[in-house]
RNA sequence: GCCUCAUUAGCUCAGCGGUAGAGCACUUGACUGUUAAUCAAGGGGUCCUAGGUUCGAAUCCUAGAUGGGGCGCCA
């Protein structure tokens, strides 16, 4: 049976047998009888198991470590008056598999750096068991979104033979030789004679891709794995993470704006009614108030302002800030802009030089339809556009950028062939899982953590 | 890439120029309802590495390695 199942119907449960198989949280024996924390992996609570001396082996029961995977065959017992609802009398304790006395998992606080090194034991404790039952809600919760709407999901490439989009550094992909690539009449490598007869990358961003699909399937989304080879240290960047990014045909940026508004509050609002006691667990010892806050943003209005009107409210914030903030806003800003609203803000339409090429160009020519969303507690989760539609504006745009319209041809094609105004947006998906969880660095939101010089496991 | 802080037992940390410490974990024992149980005893150390200063270095200096935080780049 599964705890889950059993943590609904305990009281129906009453005085009959079960069967549950999981691995020991925490064991404190006694003299003639003792305790064991159980968890199954189907929920985020423990169950206490009690034996005592009538266990036919008893002495080996009491030896059992903290880690060690078991088999309890036991009664359901109601028990009102204690701290849990129920728990199990065992009439049989099976050890599945040990756990060896160096089990480093101990029953109280770790550091986060300790357990990064302990990736592949650290989902035991509770702090991951909660913040990875989050992020498979949270996965289903954005299919669940985007299905209900009608959008199509489409597998972007991962692989991509598009050099660069002003996305960062890429990844390449390569069959050929480290120690002796095959040069060309310039001596520089031949990648003709690469395994795709070109120069290969792990994929930035599914957008242009995605692009082409919403001029068949009007909305479409992408969830899947990006790659980023930048050197970053900081608590919220990785090599490796997912993105979801919906692009949707006869949309502008307003309506772009609105479905983004209502995917976040969906996001908060299934994680809210779906994972109460993963979410108590960290109002309580990650993030006090995470819960508060997370209900005030599931049922505020999203602020929307332009860039000039944010520029204007940080010039007269009579704050003195370390950085300009004219053109790109530093974190100092977005975090001023946060408390003055004291809810999530859109801000829109900034200068042409600090976005993408592919982002439409507004009528003052100097700003672009972009969008950014700022997140009391998580910063920058969502940037979008609406894209530039118009085939000339778009060419000329590319050309003073230095984009490569050779390679970007079949881009620039769908311009040609029955266009229309477009836009969407780029959920990083574990910039999501921070701001729901509380959890203040990105390697503690992803299974396998990769950084620069950090790919073990 | 830049700036900072750290590295002492399996974990969390104290010690900051004079014999290597505590709590938890582990092992053993005590305990008839524990909730990160409690109590007692025991085992456990390349004080990150390499140099240097000193009668003497975990402690001071230099370099390096690894990790954290901040900034930049971005999602």
């Amino acid at each position: 049976m599964k705890l889950k199942q059993l943590q609904t119907e305990h009281t129906e449960k009453e005085g009959s047998n079960v069967t549950l198989e999981g691995w020991v949280r925490n064991h404190r024996p006694q003299k003639t009888f003792g305790f064991l924390d159980l968890n199954d992996g189907t929920c985020f609570e423990t169950v206490q198991v009690v034996y005592d001396q009538t266990l036919d082996n008893f002495d080996e029961t009491r030896k059992i470590r903290n880690g060690s995977a078991v088999r309890i065959e036991g009664e359901v017992v109601l028990t009102p008056k204690r701290p849990q609802p129920f728990e199990i009398k065992a009439h049989e304790v099976e050890v599945v598999g040990a756990a060896d006395a160096d089990y480093p998992i101990q029953p109280k606080r770790h550091s986060r750096e300790f357990l990064r090194q302990k990736a592949h034991l650290r989902p035991r404790t509770n702090l991951f068991t909660a913040v990875f039952r989050i992020r498979s809600l949270l996965t289903q919760a954005i299919h669940d979104f985007f299905q209900s709407r009608g959008f199509i999901h489409l597998a972007s490439p991962i692989i991509t033979a598009n050099d660069a989009e002003g996305a960062g550094e890429m990844f390449r992909v390569t069959t050929l030789d480290p120690k002796a690539p095959p040069l060309d009449d310039s001596g520089a490598v031949d990648f003709s004679q690469d395994f795709f007869g070109r120069k290969t990358n792990l994929t930035v961003s599914g957008q242009l891709h995605a692009e082409a699909f919403a001029q068949a399937f009007r909305d479409v989304y992408t969830f899947g794995p990006t790659f980023r080879a930048e050197k970053s240290h900081t608590s919220t960047h990785v090599s490796e993470f997912w993105m979801v990014e919906p692009e949707m045909a006869f949309t502008d940026l307003q309506g772009n704006m609105d479905v983004c508004e209502d995917m976040v509050r969906h996001l908060i609002r299934q994680v809210l009614k779906h994972a109460d006691s993963e979410l108590e667990f960290l109002d309580r010892f990650v993030e006090n108030g995470l819960l508060r806050r997370l209900e005030r943003v599931a049922s505020s209005e999203f602020v929307r302002i332009t860039h000039t009107e944010a520029v204007d409210i940080l010039e007269q914030s009579r704050q003195t800030f370390e950085r300009p903030f004219e053109k790109d806003f530093a974190s100092e800003h977005e975090k001023y802009l946060l408390s003055y609203f004291d809810a999530p803000v859109f801000v829109t339409d900034w200068p042409k030089d600090t976005k993408a090429f592919y982002m439409r160009l507004n009528d003052d020519n100097e700003t672009v339809a972009a969008v950014d969303l700022l997140a009391p507690g998580g910063g920058e989760i969502v940037g979008g556009s609406q894209r530039e539609e118009r085939y000339t504006m778009l060419k000329k745009r590319m050309d003073e950028m230095g984009i490569d319209t050779e390679e970007l041809d079949w881009y620039l094609q769908l311009r040609r062939f029955g266009t229309t105004p477009h836009s969407g947006f780029g959920l990083g998906f574990e910039r999501m899982l921070m701001y729901v969880t509380g959890v203040s660095n990105i390697r503690d939101v992803i299974p396998f953590p990769r950084t620069p010089n950090n790919c073990e496991y």
